[in-house]
RNA sequence: GGAGAGGUGGCUGAGUGGUUUAAAGCGGCGGUCUUGAAAACCGUUGAGCGUUUGCGCGUUCCGGGGGUUCGAAUCCCUCCCUCUCCGCCA
């Protein structure tokens, strides 16, 4: 969500960020509709002092028991009712429209993000371990170790997977290790929160009005959340936050839910790309000046996990063209896969700056200050369970079809060293 | 699922159509007094929006939205939330 105050300000500064997202020029158009809505403004607040006044004349004659001037006066008014409400329906109407336009429009980029058409132009920063050779897919690893696509299929169809026995354990062992970690080492608060929840939390993180396909909604009309970013941050909407208690810094692992729509024939096998993942998530409630410190902050967390697991992994800018709605600035981590020979993403750690606290109304005051402004946010996956358990099997495979247990899962495996294929 | 009661400022809590610009208390902030503090006393006290160089003026907000009325915290519709009893249930 955008501020029309900043935009009225800066027109060119605002064109000039759209056009880095390679979108057409939108000031002209917001401030032409602000104005009208401005003026409609007025018009009404003109009308509004007016009833004010006469109904308070009109109050006081009948007090004094002067039904006659207040009949007077009653007439007098007869014609501004109508007029009233006319202006308020126009105003109404027309502040609809601005906020739709206002919240349609993606966040402005940060001056540092590359330019870039696609994902092929993001800019590898740096890399963290070896690739490992590999000839196998997890999936063909997992077939002997518990993984079931069949059983899956039976129960909801295609995009789905069961877990059995040590695999089921290890996943299990992953999330609680980066959740431990994560609350442990960083200082982040674990949270459980709901995975259903109502239009104004989705809007909130931007996943409405424009992406409403690729998620999942139950016939009540809940959305089942894509990412517990959607819950984290979404726990300081509509509130004002003390500037002492930011940083506010959240994680919770959940199940995540997406539809994806648009996906078709993309990584159709395994558990690469499901309707329902796990995911341990990373959120940051922040003031205006934390942002970007955050940010670096939160991708080293995140980076902390695959360093342990001693998974090899690039972290990668991304472009203009890449960067999502709701964010200014992201960094993915990609994880090596063997079997893919290929990094994969495994998280995504983004600033927002006050783009959500605005949706959210969200804010934070200073102490000492009167004025308020609205929080800052960020988030990342910290990583997503599904897809390292992925790296996992295949980094960890040897060749006899076996998982050597990373060091530091072991204590999450009750000490168990190795999962081993059931013939 | 059935029956009922509620939602008022940071908190407690009055207010059932017009001097309510939301009483009063508590809390917070400032001041007087005091060596200092407490007590007492006095003053002050929210969130937006519009307008203005500024002081200010106007306007909206009593869970959300809509309506009736010259006028709504108060009446009507609708949604949300909380609580009580019953039923069901992990």
């Amino acid at each position: 969500m955008h501020d029309i105050n900043a935009i009225r300000n800066d027109p060119e500064a605002f064109d000039a960020g759209l056009e880095k997202r390679k979108l057409e020029a939108q000031s002209a158009v917001l401030l032409a509709k602000d104005d009208a809505r401005r003026a409609a403004i007025a018009v009404a607040q003109e009308f509004q002092t007016q009833r004010n006044q006469a109904s308070k004349k009109i109050g006081q004659a009948k007090g004094q028991g002067d039904d006659a001037e207040a009949q007077r006066l009653l007439e007098e008014v007869a014609g501004l009712k109508d007029s009233l409400q006319q202006a308020e329906e126009t105003e109404r109407g027309l502040s609809q429209e601005l906020h739709d336009m206002l919240a349609g429009l993606p966040n402005t980029l940060m001056d540092d993000v590359p330019l870039g058409a696609d994902e092929s132009d993001n800019v590898e920063l740096r890399k963290h371990g070896t690739p490992k050779p590999g000839e196998k897919e997890h999936f063909e690893i997992g077939e002997a170790l518990g993984m079931d696509f069949e059983t899956a299929a039976a129960l909801s169809g295609a995009r789905f997977v069961v877990l059995r026995d040590q695999l089921a354990r290890l996943e299990r062992a992953l999330g609680n290790f980066m959740l431990d970690l994560h609350v442990q080492e960083f200082g982040y608060t674990e949270m459980s929160v709901p995975v259903l929840v109502r239009d104004a939390a989705m809007f909130g993180t931007n996943q409405l009005p424009k992406f409403s396909e690729d998620m999942f909604r139950t016939h009540e009309g809940f959305w089942l959340t894509s990412t517990s970013e959607i819950t984290l941050t979404n726990t300081v909407r509509e509130q004002i936050t003390k500037a002492e208690d930011l940083p506010i810094r959240l994680t919770a692992q959940t199940q995540c839910f997406r539809s994806e729509a648009g996906s078709a024939g993309r990584d159709t096998r395994g558990m690469i790309r499901l309707h329902q993942f796990s995911k341990v998530e990373l959120v940051s409630i922040v003031d205006a000046q934390s942002g970007e410190a955050e940010l670096e902050r939160k991708v080293q967390c995140a980076e902390e996990v695959l360093k342990r697991l001693g998974l090899a992994y690039r972290v990668v800018q991304l472009c203009s063209g890449d960067v999502g709605f709701g964010a200014r600035k992201t960094y993915d981590l990609e994880v090596w896969l063997p079997g893919q020979n290929t990094y994969r993403e495994i998280s995504s750690v983004s600033y927002c700056g006050d783009f959500q606290g605005r949706r959210m109304n969200a804010r934070y005051r200073d102490e000492g200050e009167k004025s308020t402004q609205f929080v800052h946010t960020l988030n990342g996956s910290g990583l997503a369970v599904g897809r390292t358990l992925v790296a996992v099997l295949e980094n960890y495979v040897t060749a006899d079809g076996a998982i050597t247990i990373p060091d530091v899962l072991l204590p999450y495996m009750g000490g168990q060293k190795t999962i081993e294929p059931k013939t």
